[in-house]
RNA sequence: GGGCGCGUAGCUCAGCGGGAGAGCACUGCGUUGACAUCGCAGGGGUCACUGGUUCAAUCCCAGUCGCGCCCACCA
């Protein structure tokens, strides 16, 4: 016997347990050898992540196309893992070494401190699967693998060496952007632009042969900058070649103000003469802009920061080439070395204000680059590192969406996806850091690379190259976490070895996951996948929305406003989170979570719950062999209709990936169909109705029961596996785990006379409840019903239901024949409903009610009278349309002719 | 500067070229041996605004206002 109320906590750890014995997740079951097959990989959550809602949602949608397709016969394999999270990991436990004052990360050294993070994956990484679990998670976990095991980096490793060796990986000396907490450099997409209220300096740079003068403005010219501690690393000035008020400078030179450097004017388009000055500093070793304005005029790059972004003054000749070395000289030296860029900024502004060199300070807001895990300010820094040429490897990419080979959902991420893939600038992949794949390159001591998958290989590189054995020093570098994930379709399967799983498994169906990640991992992921594989990595791309908190923000570590699923799943179960999240889960829309509408669904659950400790207290077992399509009782085949609507919409919205429509039908379904109406309408048959139709029935509530869990099954996993246990006793003719059972089939059980006949009763229920509780009929009065002016076949339904229609309308005794006066009357097709209610009911506010009643319906009858004498309607209107508007006009005009003869019955008594 | 999305009931949101919906909240009534985590009934909306297309617009188009996001090197 079920518990009075559904108690997810005590049952989801056992059902999962169940599933995890029975191997119900493994892919390549037996009996699915020659199955379709169906993958999904997961996003790789970071081995330091705790599930936060957009793993809840995102693993949520993926268990239920995967449970579908499961149900469906394919061979499903749901792909596991984590990511090494390379500057997270690192961060975390550098963070571990402070907190219990141990030697930091550079005292213990780069292969002790590795182990150390190695150490820490064991004992305290991963908690995120746990959790996973708890959620309903059906992944493949003996197939889980990690993006630092062996076989993944072996495949990163032959990428690296392949790319490399088709030039599609290089190494250069270029700006970067650098972080200088991490001390490492990041690529463009690590970078957020953040709007910052800064200060533009106006600057003046004397004019070499003038004696500057403050005064005097053809003494010198104005540069504006929001950076002025750069300028020490100015090797130019630049104005814009059509800039009138320059022209004459042009050529001429500068006097770098603290320095004394002489530094050229220089024309150059970037330049804009409506910003600032119309004149700007060039420093190419500090600024993108500056940098490419260097190559064109051929100016050096001088660097005065060091990787901590602190002013690198002495001992760095380059800042100071040409110049006559001075006590004053020394002493800015002296002053400025070593300072912080922002420090640095405050005392050059100082000793230039001093000198007068300062013309204004205005306020200004601009944008700057903040690194998204230090969230400082980004250097351009003048580094070597290596890149990916991604514009050669998105081309096929490209094409690929193009073509359709991979599809979008919904399609308009497609344009964001092109317009980035397009735009596309090299990928710096190596990363200053120690954890993660160190990149697979030596360094003879010229200088000279050799890049192999293994040291042996470089080795023998080197013996070629140089004629006998040489010491090589491997590249110090490790590879961005991003690279191997974008290897993860492929590199989970197996590759580089031609294993059976790649074969069967690559492409995959789909992959599911958020916006925010489609740069960082769906593109790379495709361009590794088409440039390795030769063929796109998944069919499908489902982009969901992220969810947010209740002001609508993105949720996130840093910012302290992440909601825990592990507490709504306490709460209210797992299924309940889970439904939730679908339900809300509507294309191209964010979701705002409330706990209330998690509350809702546990409801649900309940309801559903209930639902079967009825079916259990009444003996409604599944009948083997039973055949739904030889149902006689009316409500029987209606309801087995209804479920087959309910299967189809279900189908349709899963297979369109509508998780939210998918939700909604077989909420509704459950709730307000079979619920509210067939548990409802078939009480009478199972407790006086003849022996026959009640056996019928149970079999039939019993059937429709085992689909409805069936349906709702990829949304709560939980409850519908705990009741399709306890509802039949084991190997009953049906599957024993609900994971593996079929889903429904459909039969061909819908019927429109049943649908009729069955509406016709709701209809009439409905709507003599909805009169009673108007005329505040107690509700425990049972009151006569009198049906006039219906037709044979109205009269036998009525008969037919009459046990029904008396108990769900609290009916007394139903009969036949003329209104009586003095009653309340119901206009239902072509019959009145009369309910005697003389003395009992205010027959002033009856009469007003039926007044209202016939405005509005004389309303409407005007409005598509109005409509159909519009010829233009008449002529234009696709047929079916007008002749729907005429049907309907005609029924409300026979509605309207009855309730006004019930109008004229009711007034006669009075 | 470019691009995208969103303004529908008090709240959170579906829908969408031909009769305005759900959940929650609210109001009234609680009666039936599944369920008060419930049942029945009900109130509540110029579908942001303005114009256009159409026989017909909440839906399509254009513009306006408001909100949010993404991309971009702008001193």
């Amino acid at each position: 016997m079920l518990d009075k109320t559904y108690q997810p906590a005590s049952i989801e750890g056992p059902i999962y347990r169940l599933w995890e014995k029975a191997k119900a997740f493994a892919a390549g079951r037996a009996n699915r050898k020659d199955a379709r097959p169906y993958a999904i990989v997961i996003p790789p959550p970071n081995v330091t992540g705790s599930l936060h809602m957009g793993h809840a949602l995102n693993n949520t949608l993926q268990d239920a196309l995967v449970r579908f397709e499961r149900m469906r016969g394919r061979d499903v394999l749901w792909q596991p893992g984590m990511d090494h999270a390379g500057i997270a990991t690192q961060m975390v436990v550098e963070r571990q070494l402070l907190e219990r004052q141990e030697p930091d990360r550079r005292a213990l050294g780069r292969e002790a401190f590795v182990d150390r993070v190695w150490k820490w994956k064991e004992e305290s990484g991963g908690l995120i699967i746990n959790q996973l679990k708890r959620l309903g998670a059906s992944c493949d976990w003996e197939r889980e693998r990690f993006t630092m095991d062996e076989g993944l980096s072996r495949a990163v490793r032959k990428v690296f060496v392949d790319l490399y060796r088709a030039g599609l990986i290089y190494k250069d000396k270029r700006l970067v952007n650098w972080d200088p907490k991490l001390l490492t450099a990041i690529s463009d997409l690590e970078v957020e632009q953040v709007e910052v209220k800064g200060h533009l300096w106006h600057l003046r740079y004397p004019l070499e042969g003038r004696d500057f003068d403050p005064e005097d403005a053809s003494t010198y010219i104005v540069v504006a900058t929001t950076r002025p501690e750069t300028m020490l690393g100015d090797t130019a000035v630049a104005v814009h070649p059509d800039d009138e008020r320059y022209k004459a400078l042009v050529g001429r030179n500068v006097i770098l103000p603290l320095v004394g450097r002489r530094i050229p004017i220089v024309a150059d388009d970037y330049s804009d003469p409506e910003k600032g000055s119309g004149a700007v500093k060039i420093t190419p070793a500090h600024d993108f802009n500056d940098f490419d304005v260097g190559k064109r005029h051929a100016l050096p790059q001088i660097g005065i920061l060091n990787a901590e972004a602190k002013l690198l003054l002495d001992g760095n000749s380059d800042f100071i080439q040409g110049v006559e070395p001075s006590a004053q000289l020394a002493r800015t030296i002296q002053e400025l070395n070593g300072l912080d860029r922002f420090a640095a900024r405050k005392a050059i502004v100082a000793q230039l204000e001093e000198q007068g060199l300062v013309e204004k300070i205005e306020p200004y807001v601009h944008t700057v680059p903040h690194g998204d895990r230090s969230g400082i300010v980004i250097e351009p820094f003048l580094t070597d590192q290596w890149y990916v040429n991604a514009r050669e490897l998105a081309k096929p990419a490209i094409e690929a969406v193009k073509r359709g080979r991979t599809v979008f959902v919904p399609k308009s991420w497609e344009n964001t996806y092109f317009h980035w893939m397009q735009n596309i600038q090299p990928w710096c992949i190596s990363r200053q850091l120690w954890w993660g794949h160190q990149i697979p390159a030596w360094y003879g001591p010229d200088g000279q690379i050799f890049v192999a998958e293994e040291e042996a290989e470089a080795s023998a590189q080197a013996k070629a190259h140089y004629g006998e054995p040489t010491d090589l020093t491997r590249d110090a570098d490790v590879l961005d976490t991003w690279f191997s994930s974008a290897l993860w379709p492929f590199s989970t399967l197996g590759w580089p070895d031609e294993t059976a799983e790649l074969k069967r498994y690559y492409p995959t169906a789909v992959l599911v996951t958020g916006f925010d990640i489609i740069f960082f991992w769906v593109a790379r992921m495709m361009m590794m996948g088409l440039h390795v594989m030769d063929e796109v990595p998944f069919r499908d791309v489902y982009i969901h929305a992220l969810v947010r908190d209740e002001k609508g923000q993105k949720m996130s570590k840093s910012k302290g406003n992440v909601i825990d699923p592990l507490e709504l799943i306490e709460a209210y179960g797992a299924d309940a989170l889970r439904f939730t999240l679908a339900a809300m889960a509507a294309q191209g829309r964010d979701i705002k979570l409330s706990p209330l509408r998690v509350e809702g669904y546990r409801n649900f659950a309940t309801k559903l719950w209930n639902a079967a400790r009825f079916a259990e207290m009444n003996g409604c077992v599944p009948v083997q062999g039973f055949d739904p399509s030889t149902a006689s009782e009316t409500v029987n085949r209606w309801i087995a209709g209804e479920s087959e609507r309910a299967l189809a919409k279900v189908t349709e919205a899963l297979e369109a990936f509508r998780f939210n429509e998918a939700a909604g039908a077989i909420y509704a379904f459950i709730w307000h169909v079979f619920c509210d109406w067939y548990l409802e309408l078939t009480k009478p048959i199972l407790t006086a109705g003849d022996k026959e139709a009640a056996a019928e029935t149970r079999a039939m509530t019993a059937f429709v029961l085992d689909r409805a869990l069936t349906l709702l099954h990829p949304f709560m996993p939980f409850v519908t596996e705990e009741l399709w246990a306890k509802l039949a006793a084991e190997g009953e003719g049906r599957e024993s785990l609900l994971i593996l059972a079929e889903w429904p089939r459909h039969l061909g059980l819908e019927n429109a006379d049943a649908d009729a006949e069955i509406g016709w009763v709701i209809r009439l229920v409905s709507e003599v409840r909805s009169v009673r509780s108007e005329m505040n009929v107690p509700a425990g009065a049972r009151v006569p019903l009198v049906i006039s002016g219906a037709s044979e076949d109205t009269v036998a339904r009525a008969k037919r239901h009459e046990d029904t229609i008396l108990r769900l309308a609290r009916i007394e005794t139903m009969s036949f024949g003329k209104a009586p006066s003095g009653a309340v009357q119901i206009v239902l097709d072509e019959a009145t409903l009369a309910l005697p209610l003389a003395g009992v009911i205010d027959v002033a506010a009856e009469s007003k009610r039926l007044k209202r009643e016939i405005d509005k319906i004389r309303a409407e009858i005007e409005q598509l009278g109005a409509k159909l004498a519009n010829e233009k309607f008449v002529s234009r209107a696709p047929e079916h349309v007008v002749e729907e508007q005429r049907e309907r006009k005609a029924e409300v005009e026979a509605i309207a002719a009855r309730l006004a003869q019930a109008l004229k019955r009711l007034e006669a008594t009075l």
